[in-house]
DNA sequence: GTTTAAATGATAGTATTACTATTTTTGTGT
DNA sequence: ACACAAAAATAGTAATACTATCATTTAAAC
């Protein structure tokens, strides 16, 4: 048996549900390839219509522009990291160790979940390295925030989060410690690619997901004691 | 006396020197304006060029495109506050003492500076909270180092993490840790006033400024401690 | 199996952006 | 008064980010 899931996406993300139709798909899949490839300032909706072999009419139809298909697949990451860190972190009740677990989750390259076959996890991982913070540094932030456009992140932040205060109820820093933190775990990736001067990562032995893995679990746990 | 200085800004942030002209700081001086009430995406040479009654040519002169302005206002910025950094910190010879300054100019909110007249720190500050990312999060970053783009940014990371090395030499993260730091330092402040969800400031009592100099200095005196 | 409605495709059009090119005007130094 | 560089004026182009209209395909409802 290989059951496919489907991650339910809050519907204020799209004008027309992308994973119920074949060209709604069809767009996920191929954006993802396309952001990855091209970026998002070189990525439009008339390449990916040639693309698909569609229209960029009918790409208007699902989404209402570019910038909120971006918000659609960095959302879904959230989603499916927030559901992966349920699914990993089932029966370990001891909070230090979920923690080490999340951390672990939040610092892996991604490879493909087999339950979500039409998404490439490991290309929208990518994307989410070098074009996630574009979702909110915009002029309207506050306008989509108010559509709730940023509820996965809110959700994997606040969910992160309250593991740390389960491990020490007094730090009084846990949203901004776990913001930081997964803000941290992307950026190094990316720096340690291409801008290697602001990391101490040195590719001799360890990988740069282990590093990464290492530098933030020393830094929050640390934070984070007593 | 009311001297004004010039930061030496390295050539190949530029085609044509906007600090030696009138035209040149009118550039300066209205895209800073421009950028922070527009926001980068909104912000056009063509808009510019009306706003300073001049003409696109003549900005195209200057720079080669808006993402080559929106690098030399940031690398001003790092440039500034590394200047800064020298300044406020002359004759402070306890590595600890020394790093509490820094994070200090790092962390509080910044007036205008007299000396340098001809920029608005303050909105310039907004701009690098909201867009100094975009710098690097481009399919261009790595012919963009190539150019050295990027040294300014480089050599204010070098410089405090050289101050942490001081306090602990066996810290294995400096870097790392600096670029996250400096990072937290403005996605915290944009977090507190857009996407409050994801800190924990809590408007009572202290300042933004205040809260976010506590968390950083917690995370980073911790993290590097013996 | 036909009707009907929804989804998609085809086509066209617009304002704006991000430039490049050329030519004229202005201002400055000698 | 002349030379020269900087800037302004003007024009033009390909691409982007849409919107609108209408025809066609498809799928669901009766």
């Amino acid at each position: 048996m290989t059951a496919s899931l489907k991650l339910q996406m809050s519907d204020n993300l799209y004008l027309r549900d992308p994973q119920e139709t074949t060209l709604g798909k069809n767009i996920i899949r191929y954006s993802i390839k396309m952001i990855d490839e091209l970026g998002l300032e070189d990525f439009t909706f008339k390449k990916l219509s040639i693309e698909i072999t569609s229209t960029e009419a009918s790409i208007y139809r699902y989404f209402e522009n570019k910038h909120k298909l971006l918000v659609y697949l960095i959302t879904w990451y959230w989603n499916w990291l927030e559901y992966s860190i349920e699914f990993e972190t089932r029966n370990i009740y001891n909070p230090e160790e979920r923690l080490l677990k999340v951390l672990c989750l939040i610092t892996e390259m991604k490879g493909r979940d087999e339950f979500f076959p039409d998404v490439d996890e490991t290309a929208l991982q990518r994307i989410v390295i070098s074009e996630s913070d574009k979702t909110y540094l915009t002029k309207q932030v506050d306008s989509d925030n108010n559509d709730g456009l940023f509820r996965g992140y809110k959700s994997l932040c606040a969910k992160i989060a309250s593991i740390i205060l389960e491990i020490n109820p007094d730090y009084p820093y846990s949203k901004s410690l776990v913001s930081t933190a997964l803000q941290a775990a992307h950026q190094q990736l990316f720096f340690a690619k291409h801008l290697p001067a602001l990391t101490d990562y040195n590719k001799r032995g360890e990988s740069i997901y282990n590093y990464n893995y290492n530098f933030i679990k020393q830094m929050m746990l640390k934070a984070i004691q007593h």
